[in-house]
DNA sequence: CGGATAGTTGAGTTATCTCAAATGCAGTGG
DNA sequence: CCACTGCATTTGAGATAACTCAACTATCCG
């Protein structure tokens, strides 16, 4: 159903270490870690800013040691402990966040506490790309799991982006898979049973996280409370514990640790493609 | 909740009328209509592709009748009877298409035929931004009304608008208008109850009609069916049925010919507070 | 006028929710 | 190392919002 943009960001190898600067977290206190906590390395591929020659963490590509990177562009990098807010919803903010390595999560919420996770932000992706033009997107953005986010000027990022026909051309197509995935989002939140909606949501970060060289072979980290899939699939934390029950049940993964195995990617197929 | 942006194209004059150009429908053949039906005439203030300078029916926004409009861009106007699709799902689309009159829906679909509307596009918006950089958005557009629809040359259209610092910005404040939508109706079919989607969906549209002076004091022209109101809110045409019926009996809207009446704006108002 | 489409209403079903209690598990301080 | 606290997960029982099916009526359009 999807249009499978397999053009994305083709490189496969893992990026190379970078040295993260500390910086007190304003929102979280007791955001911690040193620099070289490896659960804080950067795993960025694809990351635009990074291809804008605008992260002070890497060169411009394919300009191996020529401009290495060090383009005027303002930003600071922060980490974040897992479940701690990155940024609150009502945050104006001068900046593009972009997540350098972790999983976090964008949601919108009621003031009831309900709230909907509209997506999750992997390594090398922004928090969206409508952050290049406003400061507030009415989103809160949180850390899932242990967090390493840079912040980029927003202007500044905004102009290098927009001067480069390329990066246009990355731009639109961002843009162009974030509504995508928000249009699949409602279409599942309102036509499919719960599921396939989990069985998708599943598949989802298991093809994202494989194109970015970050599964291995059928397992993934998978950092995720129940609670967090039920606010990204519009359901109960208690069904959806009695679902992924089923699924064990039935054969389809493992789920230890913090660790998700796909033990049966037919029968998980049949239930992405439920209809 | 919704951050409002009371900023957009403030203007209220209705839009002076326009020639169409007569063009052949192809997917759905019987489309008809003269040039002259008043069904058709554009009221399309805001238009992005009118600031541009780029539609041909009008000059640029404060350059009276020097410059008038005759950018070379290429764009054709199409005239679609309500129910007709404008551009199916898969279709892979050299333009970007824009609303000049009447209302349409975008959709995204299962393949058994259920689907969901993701957005109402009004006279004046294009179907969405992304077709400015991605020839296929995987959604259907629909007219619920009839439309008038004009197509313009997409990397024409996105040049003219890339170059332009202001319409730069405006792009920004429409993509962000598109994604907080979305946001909000992932949030609705996740987290609220029907009452209050209905609702939503039918404040939202009053708000925005009003906001192009296309509402008569309570009243706006309504030419939705009930599946499409159900289709758009994630419910069935029959529960949209008892809800509005609900809604008539305590007083809170009237409904007649393909006329809605607001009656009693607070009672709604709570219902669109719902949490 | 007749056929098709849209809206209404009722009866019965079901997917998902709520509430509640039990278990497990991770981190903390003694 | 252990008891303790808080969070996450599991399981069951019962409630309910929304669904399906079906028949009927109203409205539109040729």
């Amino acid at each position: 159903m999807l249009k499978t943009s397999e053009s994305l960001s083709g490189g496969s190898a893992l990026s190379e270490p970078v040295a993260l600067r500390r910086h007190p977290t304003p929102g979280a206190e007791q955001a911690a870690s040193t620099s070289t906590d490896p659960r804080y390395l950067p795993t960025c591929n694809g990351c635009i800013a990074r291809e804008a020659g605008a992260c002070p963490g890497f060169g411009v590509k394919g300009e191996a040691s020529s401009q290495r990177g060090f383009v005027q562009l303002q930003s600071q990098i922060q980490v974040f402990p897992a479940r701690k807010p990155i940024l609150h919803s009502r945050e104006e903010a001068d900046f593009v966040p972009v997540i350098c390595s972790g999983l976090a999560a964008a949601s919108v919420g009621l003031p009831n506490g309900r709230k909907q996770i509209v997506s999750f932000l992997l390594a090398g992706e922004a928090a969206s790309m409508n952050y290049l033009f406003e400061p507030c997107a009415g989103r809160a953005i949180e850390a899932v799991s242990p967090v390493s986010c840079r912040k980029f000027h927003r202007a500044g990022l905004r102009e290098a982006v927009l001067k480069n026909p390329a990066l246009v051309t990355r731009l639109g197509r961002a843009l162009s898979e974030e509504r995508e995935r928000s249009d699949q989002l409602s279409l599942d939140l309102s036509r499919r049973p719960a599921e396939a909606r989990i069985a998708r949501l599943i598949a989802s970060l298991f093809q994202r996280l494989r194109k970015k060289g970050q599964a291995q072979d059928d397992a993934i980290d998978f950092p995720l409370r129940q609670q967090q899939l039920a606010d990204a699939t519009g359901l109960t934390a208690v069904h959806v514990c009695k679902i992924l029950s089923r699924f064990r049940a039935r054969g389809l993964l493992r789920l230890d640790g913090r660790r998700l195995t796909l033990l049966d990617r037919k029968g998980l197929q049949e239930l992405v493609e439920w209809h």
